[in-house]
DNA sequence: TATTCGTATTTCGTATGCGAAACACGATAT
DNA sequence: ATATCGTGTTTCGCATACGAAATACGAATA
């Protein structure tokens, strides 16, 4: 009776997530541009669903700051706003650099090989015309890193913050040449990794950061479209600190039997 | 007709959101224990609201990893798992760090006030009786030095983390002394600030990570309640890449006129 | 022609309705 | 007594319905 060991087969993918993961995917790749209005029942429209699900995504976008409240006037997709970006950036800063340093001292024979195929797909994709690809693959190098550092929580926010990122690359590399030099650092930092030089893989990672932020941040100010970025309005959702709540709940919710 | 500068007026609370506080502050002060499974309609019942606004707001706290997902049977408080919560002391390693160096290098006069101030509220939370007072000075603190950093993302990603740790921190306390020693710490970490000592600021500050992890990380295993922590089942929603949707947004929804 | 007011439309938040899937429990058969 | 099956209950996801609030637009007025 005890099968040895089967793994749980997880639920299917509601309609929730799977809004969420195309409303999401449009934000980043620029097909919903930001200052765009959303609209619940267009999107439900589009996805050929109804504006439940669509809801429900949009109110966790909104807590990702992906998409923002506008006033009373529903939602619109978050604008590039330079700040933000250059917060991301800084984050990253410290982040890489402490994800470099772990990976080089934790990476295991997998890891590297893993880490070498992603840099050979790395120069193939500087050759491509692809935008995309070429960020796809950058994504995917960094991604690699954080979790070869070994601390999962930093892959979930990482990758967070690099869907962010994604709008802003998207938007500037389709307008300016991209640099090659990226993928040289890339090659730097995995070579620091496999030699376990954990010192060296730290301030390259640092460098590399500091670096993309300013091929980056230099350039918003001239897509940030300022005229549509509002002062920001509603309390923002993304940075809860509870504990305000005005609805009170009881001390301990038991289950069942207390409205019986 | 141009009054000189009246700031817009945000949208009341919505249901959602005050739920939202609500389960949340309950999660965080423990009234729901980890392991618990949470019900849409009995918490609907006991905030006296419909279901609707409870299950958006638990979309969200899913999303942010308060509750998770538990099979096809609903959602349950998340459990204080020691992986998890060693990664978010891991990352405030790195954030703290910064975080001070950052605010050693920008303090304002009125932020040093306001470290002063905070700094003598904890030190009388410490004579205090209560866990969630001391609690949230210790956190107050941290979030100062996070704001004076002048990364507002900082402010948002971290106090996001000190929700969990919250939980930890509640629980554990309630079992072991509170250590003076944290405010000595945060004393030092102030005077290295206010003396813009950025080096010093930096170190201590991630000594201090360190230290607060080792006083917490090490005595979670007698608490981790490793019988409900199922193994992870649901792909989760924190981290999303974005892409992988089956459902197919149109290249722009423009709105209105789509389909008459 | 420019301004103001009133009405229709849009759009969101919330409530309720409905069906499907899973669990719980008891009855039946061996 | 134990195993198996069938039925009722729970509970969620999704759709739809409804009301409130704001916008947009056109008519009336100066």
């Amino acid at each position: 009776m005890r099968n040895p060991k089967l793994e749980s087969l997880s639920p299917g993918p509601t309609l929730i997530e799977r809004a969420y993961e195309a409303i999401l995917s449009a934000i980043c790749d620029g097909r919903l541009t930001p200052g765009h209005r959303v609209n619940q029942d267009e999107l439900a429209a589009s996805l050929k669903i109804s504006r439940q699900p669509v809801g429900q995504a949009l109110s966790i976008l909104k807590s990702q700051g992906f998409v923002r409240d506008n006033g009373r006037r529903g939602l619109l997709v978050a604008p590039l706003e330079r700040e933000f970006v250059r917060s991301i950036y800084q984050l990253r800063e410290a982040l890489d650099a402490m994800a470099a340093r772990l990976a080089a001292e934790r990476c295991s024979p997998a890891d590297l090989a893993e880490g070498r195929k992603l840099l050979a797909e790395g120069r193939k994709a500087v050759e491509s015309e692809s935008v995309e690809v070429l960020i796809a693959a950058d994504m995917r190098f960094h991604m690699w890193i954080y979790a070869t550092s070994g601390n999962p929580l930093l892959v979930e926010t990482m990758s967070h913050y690099w869907n962010h990122l994604r709008r802003v690359m998207g938007e500037i590399l389709r307008h300016r040449p991209r640099r090659r030099k990226v993928w040289m650092e890339h090659e730097a930092i995995l070579r620091a990794i496999i030699e376990r030089d954990a010192k060296s893989a730290e301030s390259l990672a640092l460098a590399h950061a500091r670096d993309a932020a300013q091929g980056m941040v230099g350039y918003l100010p001239a897509l940030t479209t300022e005229a549509d970025s509002a002062p920001p309005i509603a309390p923002d959702f993304g940075a809860p600190l509870a504990g305000k709540g005005a609805i009170a709940l009881p001390p301990q919710a038991s289950r069942r039997k207390s409205s019986a």
